[in-house]
DNA sequence: CCCAAACAGGACCAATCGGGTCCGGATAGG
DNA sequence: CCTATCCGGACCCGATTGGTCCTGTTTGGG
């Protein structure tokens, strides 16, 4: 129903890395903790870091006393690092360029490239993005007004 | 895999979106006609009519010597309005602002109109490519190298 | 020196969703 | 009146995702 498939684990991992800041400093975060302050599931919480770490957005310290850490700053992260990282590389079809097989009608498809133009597009937009920004439209639950984005009208517009 | 999951049902009415306006000039063209022209499945390409059709995208004729027409120029149809017609709403996950229900973490999400920001840049970005921009975009079968695609870098470049 | 804590990296299962097909009904032309 | 064609469903199958678990391996503390 939704074209925008960001998967909901992309959605936790967005909480996570947030959460990650906002105790930042150096501090090691473990799986446990992070799931218990932000509510979602622990195996789920290890599942997005590992695929953050792997994507470089966090520094994991192995062994005891172990934990999570912020890569780099929220600012620094955007939102297409985190799809990026979670989700896999941003593309559009199976039809994309890079495809490596299954258009069963290439012959006749006459959108070979066609759609690389909006998928440019889209990363751009998501490049524009940071996480600092979102933590910013976030609003602590009581003053949260429907549309207001002043941040992003300005710096997106091109 | 991918995140821009515009489901192949959209890549296809794209082509015959644009197969629609090749013999455009009034002229219906029926489901097994454009399937035949194109080498999308004829069921397949009824249920993209029918949703482009709900969509206003095109005009259907009932009845004997019936078939579709485009309702505006391919100008004036934006990628967006494809997948919307198509996909439903743009919408990112089940957690944004208008969801109904399913995500269990409501209280504890901190990504409440989160998402809403990256949403708009998303849904600007297809409001602004037309389906006329991506008929130019494509190469007429001819320039087609499997592998490699000069003409796309410098003529989309532009 | 040994044990506990915590990440790594898989495999694995269940559920949801999208792709694709088909059928009866309505409608308009011949 | 008959036929061709669109309409609007329901329907099934496959794929992908969400979520869990298990077995190492590493490191700090007792």
């Amino acid at each position: 129903m939704a074209m925008l498939r960001l998967s909901k684990l992309t959605d936790y991992a967005v909480v996570v890395l947030i959460r990650l800041a906002e105790a930042d400093g150096g501090i090691v975060q473990t799986s446990p903790g992070i799931a218990g302050a932000t509510g979602v599931p622990e195996p789920t919480v290890a599942k997005v870091l590992k695929a953050l770490a792997a994507g470089d957005l966090v520094i994991s310290l192995r062994g005891a006393r172990g934990g999570y850490r912020l890569a780099r700053d929220l600012d620094a992260i955007s939102v297409g690092d985190v799809i990026r990282a979670i989700d896999g590389p941003i593309a559009l079809t199976a039809c994309v360029d890079g495809a490596i097989g299954g258009c069963d009608v290439q012959d006749r498809c006459a959108v070979k490239g066609r759609w690389d133009v909006v998928n440019h597009a889209i990363q751009q937009a998501l490049a524009t993005i940071s996480l600092a920004e979102m933590r910013r439209a976030a609003i602590p639950f009581a003053f949260r007004v429907p549309e207001f984005l002043p941040a992003i009208t300005a710096s997106a517009a091109e």
